[in-house]
DNA sequence: TGCATATATTCGTATATGCGATTACGTGAA
DNA sequence: TTCACGTAATCGCATATACGAATATATGCA
């Protein structure tokens, strides 16, 4: 259960959810364009992302100096239900606003796909 | 966003998961019965079903002496996602043994409907 | 090597959270 | 009214969390 409790506890952030928010529309962002949709600065969005890390959501890949994040893919189970998180959030106002920020161009610094 | 936040907070603490996980199972519960089931102070079940309520998860009705708490069906995007953390969590060894406890005959103290 | 860039970590502090213990509140029955 | 019962709220405390600021680490390039 100690599992599940971490699991849940990571998303009781705002910034927390907002980034995992955006990783759902695209397949992977790195630090600095995570900071810039957010305009938060990069202390925070590394360690919120390192805590989504230690709790299974997200995961890493290096590419020199770069740090992709990405939606875990691992658990089938996990994995659904970040899905329908998409559903739950696509309303929100604020979401709105950081997807609306995403996808305006020349914004984001490294290659993204769009999901 | 702040009632985004405060939706998901709700969320991080594993006695408000599992009394939500036991709400998904049944019409609705009472205070002494999810004491029961979890095993836990009654004053501890209270203050987490306040925080369940003021966060939009769940509402209560009064019978007499007793508060009978169920999930709240007023927003679908909400319903629509509660619903699915029946799956996400229907492995959960802790929230197994919850679910067979609650099973159990001679536990519910009041009327309740299988869900 | 030295420097710039991208990201991660540490430190100190303010606030938030969960807890047991206790008390208060609301209802029903005598 | 008085009592018992079910539930909710308060208090004090220990721990957890998020934060800015600063520093550390890692990579690439000259």
């Amino acid at each position: 259960m100690d599992t599940l409790a971490t699991e849940m506890q990571a998303l009781a952030d705002i910034n927390r959810v907002r980034i995992l928010h955006l990783l759902l529309l695209v397949d992977e962002l790195c630090v600095c364009d995570i900071e810039r949709v957010l305009g938060v600065p990069q202390a925070r969005v590394s360690r919120h992302l390192t805590i989504l890390r230690n709790s299974g959501w997200v995961a890493a890949r290096r590419d020199g100096r770069w740090m992709h994040y990405h939606i875990t893919d691992g658990e089938p189970r996990k994995r659904d239900l970040v899905r329908l998180f998409r559903t739950h959030w696509s309303k929100v106002p604020g979401l709105v606003a950081d997807r609306d920020r995403l996808q305006s161009p020349a914004l984001v610094c490294c290659d993204t796909v769009a999901g």
